[in-house]
RNA sequence: CGGGCCGUGGCGCAGUCUGGUAGCGCGCUUGACUGGGGGUCAAGAGGUCGUGAGUUCGAGUCUCACCGGCCCGACCA
């Protein structure tokens, strides 16, 4: 390609309304623009970059048996009513109306198709299947941000493995395991591999690849010693234990004025610590109320709850309904002697004495509290959120709790979705079992993006050879120089003639023009070709990620380029 | 969905409080000088000031409604 030609459309200032390193440079180098909230155009050069990306998530599909199709994006309601997903997802779902007034949803994911498809397996003999598509995917996010971070129409490799068994499952998931951490070492990040929440997705194991990064918005909790991870919807942690004094007889009320939060009750004289207090919360879970107890200085992850409760729906109390059911506000809330209502306590509440606790009546507090005398508990759970620096559930040292981004989740789903779409193999006695699935997910442009939060420096993106748009830009400084001219368009003949990706620099701008353009998109490398070099007989290569320069000899020019990009490909 | 901020040439912004001929920088076009890190000079093109209604002799500016975008939170297979 001949820069002259092309359309790359560079912006000197950051644009406005961007606040990721990636949306910055992404748009400012000319690989997107946006269409509206959560829909990007891309540009050809990041069409081309992004078909990098899916070029070798193709290839390590393959590399595990995958076989692609190509599903429709649109499908009717009654395959998503078969799974109860049509009224699960709620508003996430993007849903319209055919002229006949049909209902019809834009895919959020494939589970129900590929399960539908997979009913026309009947055999033990036809499995493993490991089957995937690259298709657009659509989902309403109430709020899309952060560029191509969060979306609401971007294309995802989806693959679904189909097997006999749970062995067979395992299997399938180990070897999408691994492709993945092939992908990513490609791509040119690091990831942790995470425990997960399956949320909706259905499924009791799942993990999410994750690459830290400040402009992600999922927490992992990570242990630097034994490498335990875990998204901190899931993740669990150990705690230094608390002595307790003897606490007393009963309960004593006593006058706790103008308190309303765990701070305050502290702070006062005859308070008590974060930890010798119960936070009380109330949670309306299926209409009913639940009082959820934690450690004062502990948070719920509504999440762990969510998970660990089968519920239609979920929702604190509000204002008014608690005033109503324990005759306080928030402040003052209390489960001693509310034996009546569903209490659910956190696993760091269990034997504690001598605490402190709302009284139910403003302004007032309960002390010597022992919650196994005190309070009817009905269910213990682990509720509470992970902090950095608490103790690794598996070997007790620090864990550090960083901000990450999603970029892949995969997941054993089991036989939800076979079940529901009836598709059944017969075993080799005969019998009919229902197909035993996983699902795997990666949104190519949400890792187009994390290649850029992993790869950027203050004057633009480092491309890593394998996502390049180009791989070489040959940067002709005066392209009015005959000499000048006719060596950059031999250096960019020979080099795409040996297989590489070069845009030839030919625009009539200022070389700081051209070497700043080269940088903002970011170009493995560049060669400079001017009138000095070619006096001395050379061109200069310049190396992106570390600004390193090498002159070249102009008779081996082309060998050594070649030779150099060949070696970083991956 | 709650809270906050913002819509003015392609991009970044000023002008709005206090109503009176729509501005600046960059980019773009033409020409000249230039040519190894966003150069200089000269001459140009480009805007229904997000949309609609209202107040006024007169609205980018005031009022109301709507639309769109960004940030925080809630939510997120």
């Amino acid at each position: 390609m001949r820069w002259s030609s092309a359309f790359i459309p560079t912006l000197r200032d950051d644009p406005a309304d961007a606040e990721a390193i990636s949306h910055k440079l992404l748009i400012r180098a000319g690989f997107m623009r946006q269409l509206m909230a959560g829909h990007y155009s891309m540009t050809p050069l990041g069409f081309r970059s992004l078909r990098k990306v899916e070029a070798i998530v193709r290839e390590e599909m393959e590399k595990i048996g995958g076989q692609e199709f190509r599903l429709p994006s649109m499908h009717p309601k009654e395959i998503w009513e078969k799974s109860g997903r049509w009224d699960s997802v709620g508003e996430e779902m993007f849903r319209l109306q055919d002229r006949k007034g049909a209902d019809l949803a834009l895919g959020m994911t494939h589970e129900e198709i590929f399960a539908f498809h997979g009913t026309e397996l009947r055999s033990y003999k036809a499995l493993p299947q490991i089957w995937y598509q690259f298709q657009a995917k659509f989902r309403d996010e109430a709020r899309p941000k952060s560029g191509l971070l969060r979306v609401r129409e971007f294309t995802m490799k989806d693959s679904y493995s189909f097997d006999l068994d749970q062995a067979g499952l395992d299997h399938a998931f180990d070897q999408h395991f691994e492709a993945y951490r092939r992908m990513f070492k490609r791509f040119g990040f690091e990831i942790v591999a995470v425990e997960a929440s399956s949320g909706v997705m259905g499924g009791n194991t799942s993990i999410e690849f994750m690459l830290r990064s400040d402009a992600g918005e999922d927490w992992v909790a990570a242990c630097g010693q034994c490498g335990y991870a875990a998204n901190v919807e899931k993740a669990e942690s150990v705690l230094p234990s608390v002595e307790d004094g003897a606490g007393l007889a009963e309960p004593e009320k006593f006058s706790t004025p103008g308190v309303k939060t765990i701070d305050d009750l502290a702070k006062m004289d005859g308070g008590a610590s974060p930890d010798r207090q119960i936070k009380t919360l109330v949670y309306k879970i299926d209409d009913k109320d639940v009082l959820i107890l934690l450690r004062g200085d502990h948070q719920l992850s509504e999440q762990k709850l969510i998970d660990q409760v089968q519920s239609e729906a979920m929702r604190p109390a509000e204002i008014g309904e608690v005033k109503k059911l324990l005759g306080a506000l928030p402040g003052s809330l209390g489960a001693v002697g509310r034996g009546e209502l569903f209490v659910i306590a956190d696993e760091a509440l269990r034997g504690r004495k001598d605490m402190v606790t709302g009284a139910n009546e403003d302004g007032f507090h309960l002390r010597g509290v022992d919650v196994d005398r005190d309070i009817d508990v009905k269910g213990w759970l682990d509720l509470r959120e992970v902090k950095d620096g608490e103790g690794c559930p598996q070997c007790q040292k620090p864990l550090s709790v960083y901000k990450t981004i999603e970029v892949a989740h995969i997941f054993k789903l089991g036989t939800k979705y076979s079940e529901a779409m009836g598709a059944k193999v017969q075993n080799e006695s005969g019998e009919s079992v229902h197909l035993v699935m996983g699902s795997y997910g990666i949104g190519l442009e949400r890792n187009l993006a994390a290649v850029v939060e992993a790869n950027h420096d203050e004057n633009g993106i480092c491309w890593p050879m394998n996502i390049a748009p180009y791989e070489v830009c040959v940067t002709v400084v005066k392209p009015k120089d005959v000499a000048c001219h006719e060596a950059g368009e031999r250096l960019y003949q020979d080099l795409s003639q040996a297989g590489l990706d070069v845009i030839l620099d030919d625009r009539a701008e200022r070389p700081g023009v051209k070497f700043k353009d080269a940088e903002l998109i970011g170009f493995p490398y560049r060669v400079t070709i001017g009138p000095k070099g070619l006096e001395q007989g050379v061109f200069e290569l310049v190396r992106r990620s570390d600004g390193e320069k090498t002159e070249l000899k102009i008779e081996h020019a082309v060998e050594t380029i070649v030779e150099t990009v060949l070696d970083e490909r991956s």
